[in-house]
DNA sequence: CAGTATCCTGCACGATACTG
DNA sequence: CAGTATCGTGCAGGATACTG
């Protein structure tokens, strides 16, 4: 979700690097305010390896509360990375999987993965 | 790279899928620690363009305070992705600037823009 | 200029209980 | 099974003032 930005302020003289200083910053932040939070990563990460159901996905996160995977899953769903699907058997079972747009979210991950295990090799050696 | 199609559920004793889960999870975690918080992002990317001082990045990022500014700094220092000079002339000046390891950061940051600015694009649409 | 020192507030997240 | 409903609470972050 997008949420409002505060309006920059354009200095004289620096305006062509800050403005392109800001040009980054502000994707960035978008980018982030979709993924932050302490369970939104591990249930997607969950999800790529396949669909899943409400409490297939708790169990493979260990210490998420029902509260917030239903949150977070809310969440994902309204930004569209998520879908939920319901299939009316008795007793109901509800789907969570990836869509097309959510497995966009691929590469970022990747270089999070790659980045974050190199890191804590760097911080294991010390 | 050799890439298994693993499908399917994480039931009792399966413990292969769970582990791979975790696998990417907890580095991606440690990634996501080191970046999280409103302004450190912000912060790095002010300093990928050249070393600043601190007003200078204090100017540069809208709606930071001096205190969260120092604060994400010294983070960023202890983390090695930060490097703070210090030159005794008068008055002192203090300059900011990346380090080799946290200009390795540039990868990631680049994804997450990429992406933010993807999405910031199919939200205007609605 | 380059920061500390205090004080304060909201909300992200947790614990626990309950439901169709 | 797949979730709500309530009731907390810690701490990230903000406002403001001050300093060598």
């Amino acid at each position: 979700m997008v949420k409002e930005k505060k309006k920059e302020s354009c200095f004289k003289g620096e305006e062509l690097e800050h403005g392109k200083c800001m040009g980054m910053i502000m994707p960035v932040r978008d980018a982030l305010d979709i993924l932050s939070g302490k369970w939104k990563l591990p249930i997607i990460i969950s999800l790529t390896f396949g669909n899943k159901r409400f409490s297939q996905i708790a169990k493979e996160i260990p210490g998420i509360t029902d509260k917030m995977l239903s949150k977070e899953l809310r969440d994902l769903e309204m930004n569209e990375l998520v879908k939920r699907t319901v299939y009316d058997s008795v007793p109901v079972v509800v789907e969570y999987s990836m869509t097309a747009y959510g497995k966009s979210l691929n590469k970022v991950i990747e270089e999070l993965r790659k980045w974050g295990a190199q890191h804590r090799q760097r911080i294991m050696k010390k």
